[in-house]
DNA sequence: ATAAAAGTTTAGGTTAGTCTAAAAAAATTA
DNA sequence: TAATTTTTTTAGACTAACCTAAACTTTTAT
């Protein structure tokens, strides 16, 4: 089993590896974990022997299948928490994450297993970053255009189609970031403009154009 | 802030010392943690520097005001989160314990507030032990054990003094649960054992130990 | 009352995780 | 290409929590 602190480390490596696809250096987790390279060299070594990474000394290290997997258990349990946390004890989205980072260590599949069950099998978190089952599969969401998506329903901002800076600074202006809920109130029928909620507190139109760039799942 | 270790010992402290009542020997700590006397006194020189305990070599430890809060909000957390187990998350009694000496320990008093909320504020946990509220105080119930309750009197089932995970197992399979009435139908001189009735529907004969061990209110 | 037994503390060592400072390797620049 | 800078690793130390073995108190028994 592994220490609370191999987990920490392991579930940066992998984030900051984009899921595993490239090698990270010492000092990319170093600095991601307010820790020093020394520290990082040394943990990095007692992974390696336990086949969670590849490690080269002085080129990086890579993330195996086997601690790939131990990832995305601890991603599993983070988000399920955090799922809690806001739909179940009503905390607002940003005062769960310090507490699921301590919830997220806690060891007892059947506590997880229950949780999901408790919680309705949900597929993303409330900040909509999906959850992977029990098998660590993350289901991958097809991304929309808002303007596809029905009235009332939620939907989470993935990407822009039109990535040109004047629109993402449009964007954040208005308030809207990646990983936003977004619900449609009303479409306009006379300029298919909408307007929408944003986090479930800022309300604001948009026009037609902008909801055709942005990229939602549901 | 309290490590995981130090909480650890304070609420096996609390807990030989009847609540603080009494001094506490070494010896019976170690026994108690599986470990072993020499660490203990390591840990109670660090407690006592912080004024969590007040330790004389050779003749044990007392807790203090502050370690005894200290243990208290630790036991409350324990039992909080041994309700929501059970009653959110339909664990049965028998599997709660080693999840929930997990989780007594992450830090977040807006958790606890919120999951108290949650939970509909008990009073007692699925064991029947009463829940300290957040300042500590602890409802006294006048708890006596089965075996010293009269003929034909309803009692109300409210906690058990061994929780061992068999006996546990035993009172559920034969229908005992915390909040079931029990009336003695008879005494068998003979060995002390009772026929009893569940809830006004089921009869059962019990052992001598088991009535000594069940503890009930009338 | 004194010797043996029981219990407790001290001394010294281990492991996990951290650090600083120095050495070594790789990358960059002149 | 050689010198300098950056990055990484090694070396050596620290802390928390634990251990064993030896020394020291206290209790018990003869």
């Amino acid at each position: 089993m592994l220490s609370l602190t191999e987990e920490n480390y392991l579930k940066t490596i992998y984030r900051l590896s984009d899921g595993g696809a490239k090698a990270v250096l010492t000092n990319e987790i170093a600095d991601s974990m307010n820790t020093k390279a020394a520290s990082v060299t040394d943990m990095v070594k007692k992974l390696s022997v336990k086949d969670l990474i590849s490690y080269e000394p002085y080129y990086g290290v890579k993330i195996t299948r086997l601690g790939k997997n131990e990832a995305l258990m601890v991603i599993r349990k983070h988000r399920l928490w955090e799922t809690f946390l806001v739909d179940k004890l009503k905390f607002s989205w940003d005062e769960v994450h310090d507490v699921a980072e301590q919830l997220e260590h806690i060891q007892s599949p059947l506590l997880i297993e229950k949780l999901d069950e408790f919680l309705g099998y949900p597929t993303a978190d409330p900040h909509g970053h999906p959850i992977p089952d029990k098998n660590g599969k993350i289901q991958i969401l097809k991304q929309v255009p808002l303007s596809e998506i029905a009235l009332n329903k939620k939907a989470f901002v993935r990407s822009v189609k039109d990535g040109s800076s004047s629109f993402l600074q449009y964007l954040s202006k208005i308030g809207i970031y990646i990983g936003a809920t977004i619900t449609i109130l009303e479409r306009i029928e006379f300029d298919g403009s909408l307007e929408i909620v944003i986090d479930n507190k800022k309300k604001v139109f948009i026009s037609r154009d902008v909801s055709e760039n942005l990229l939602v799942t549901e």
